[in-house]
DNA sequence: ATGAAAGCGCTAACAT
DNA sequence: ATGTTAGCGCTTTCAT
């Protein structure tokens, strides 16, 4: 209709060659009036590139994405691939009966130029060899500790932790409990630290998985324990909103007789009663980062590995070898502690 | 590696064609040992089919998928999806800034082989005509009323305001007020049709969007206006959540000052405090039968209209024309009050 | 039962 | 600046 070779289409679509302002023109007023849509499928089977980056999130146990992280995560993740001109899908999985590489295998039979992984709260042990495999680049997020031979990007979970027991610290509690994973768990260990480093006294530390379930359990196993320290740090929101759960069965009242402070700072959070204070997880900066590494490894792959890369964001982990696998990056945020009512203090 | 040809290879997979066993061995040998994946980009290419379904959900005006009705009918869908032998993708819109249109072309861009819609809360008046424009089968879910000339599936909204209603009456509530969406809402006019069948006071009926914020500023006005009745129906889990708030700040207590009956029946309703007692959303059913109808619809365009499709499950609406256009179809299924506390007779 | 060959809609050399 | 051509990895006639 424009009368021009389907190559020039091509170029003007996507610049690779020069074309005549006029011509430029023509092939564009086609476009909208023929209302064309370039088929990505056939670029992708040409280019081996779609265009689209994937997102790939646990779904728990429940028939569901029960963490609100998560969503918040995915939706902000989604919003700033778009940004960069990348489509954006998601797709989870359930771990007892299906893995991250089947996941991450369909999208790559559709070509997707890049993964972010979540891994499952269940301290997942993928190999790293199996993802790899697979041959997309890919970016673990919401990741504990740096993984040998991934990039990766997580908060400052440890961090978090002692901005927490140090917030209930400072409002006069002598005594803090912990609920959450427990032994290898930055908030754990952060816990365990700050109390001795104030001289407190560490109260009960009870083992809960990250769920509204694990949170119930535990703390009603405080409750019937009848040991209750006058304030407790929950490791996630979800395990806060079931301590909540067992401490209203109990006639526990929070603030006053607990004090409690949590982590993820999720919009849940803001609607419980009462109301959590709660260390807000940096989502948007983790997903920035994620997607900043996702794509700089991709580049890597086709380039020879040249300069480092600018280190802007994030605390990177002084790795020497960061500099020698691109892909080696752990990028690691702040949360920021948010005041509300479970703590008191507000 | 086999010593055959390409089209052997595509016959041994797809079954197009007959294979001698022999062969077929050999050549599934050579694909477990090679590591073989079958393109899905070229296969799509040639076939038009990616064996992927897509779909799109509403986002908010929150940076999250706020609401959890969604993230369980999504994860709903995916599990339904793989299990008929799909690909499943999820992508999401905000209604200020995109359309289900933009997302369906990056779909479609891609070959899905169907999309599943959610609509915006905000009664989106989106032209099926757009939609269909784009070419890939469609069907939408959460819908509140039959579409004309599209393929649909809902809860029984009407059903379930009616037996939330009637849950409170019968427990001696006299006068039953109602939150969320006012006027031409099937849970506003079923809580209308029951109060003046059973001869109640119909309470103040407060008009809320279906979001945390929505019940949470209309029960605050209903404090500030000094008018509780002491039953109350929110026509959202989300809704109810904000109203439980609400109340919590100004010291009504939930269920002895008012009953609260929602709707949904999400996790969120279970662990709020007090636990919602809530019309639970046939969410299975509504996932399953919105795949039939999608993949329905998908062979329908192929071959040409035979016999009506077997009626299985849901109400269909009779609908002359159902017959006709395979793609009219709406199917609607009945939600189950579940008990918890907040409507205070369990 | 198997192979040869064409073609899906693009992009990228390579001409001109 | 634009056209020609080949080919990405499959599926599908059509031969054999």
């Amino acid at each position: 209709m424009a009368g021009v070779s389907d190559a020039v289409v091509s170029y003007t679509l996507n610049g690779r060659a020069p074309v005549a302002p006029a011509t430029a023109e023509r092939v564009r007023e086609a476009i909208r009036t023929l209302g064309y849509r370039p088929n990505h499928t056939a670029r992708a089977l040409k280019s081996g590139s779609s265009g689209a980056i994937a997102l790939i999130a646990p779904r728990g146990e429940d028939p569901a994405f029960t963490n609100p992280f998560f969503t918040e995560f995915a939706a902000t993740a989604e919003d700033l691939a778009r940004r960069r001109g990348f489509a954006f899908y998601m797709a989870s999985y359930a771990l007892d009966r299906e893995t991250v590489v089947d996941r991450l295998q369909e999208f790559a039979d559709r070509q997707v130029d890049g993964a972010l992984i979540i891994p499952d709260d269940r301290r997942d042990r993928r190999s790293v060899a199996a993802i790899d495999a697979v041959g997309v680049p890919w970016v673990q997020v919401d990741t504990v500790d740096p993984i040998p031979g991934a990039s990766t990007v997580g908060a400052d979970l440890y961090r978090g932790g002692v901005d927490a027991t140090t917030h209930l610290a400072d409002h006069g509690h002598r005594r803090i409990g912990y609920v959450g994973h427990v032994g290898d768990e930055p908030r754990h260990r952060a816990w365990q630290d700050t109390c001795r480093r104030l001289g407190l006294d560490p109260g009960p530390a009870l083992p809960a998985r990250f769920t509204r379930e694990g949170g119930y359990a535990a703390a009603s196993r405080m409750v019937r324990a009848g040991d209750l320290p006058p304030a407790l740090f929950a490791a996630s929101d979800l395990v806060a909103l079931g301590v909540l759960r067992a401490f209203h069965e109990a006639g526990v009242a929070v603030p006053d007789d607990v004090a409690l402070v949590s982590f993820d700072g999720s919009w849940e959070a803001e609607y419980s009663w009462p109301a959590l204070t709660s260390v807000r997880q940096p989502i948007e900066e983790m997903a920035d980062a994620a997607l900043t590494q996702l794509l700089a490894a991709d580049s890597a792959d086709s380039s020879e590995p040249t300069d480092p890369p600018d280190a802007a964001d994030g605390l990177e982990a002084s790795d020497g070898l960061a500099q020698r696998h691109r892909r080696e990056r752990h990028s690691v945020f702040p949360g920021r502690l948010v005041l509300r009512a479970s703590c008191g203090t507000h």
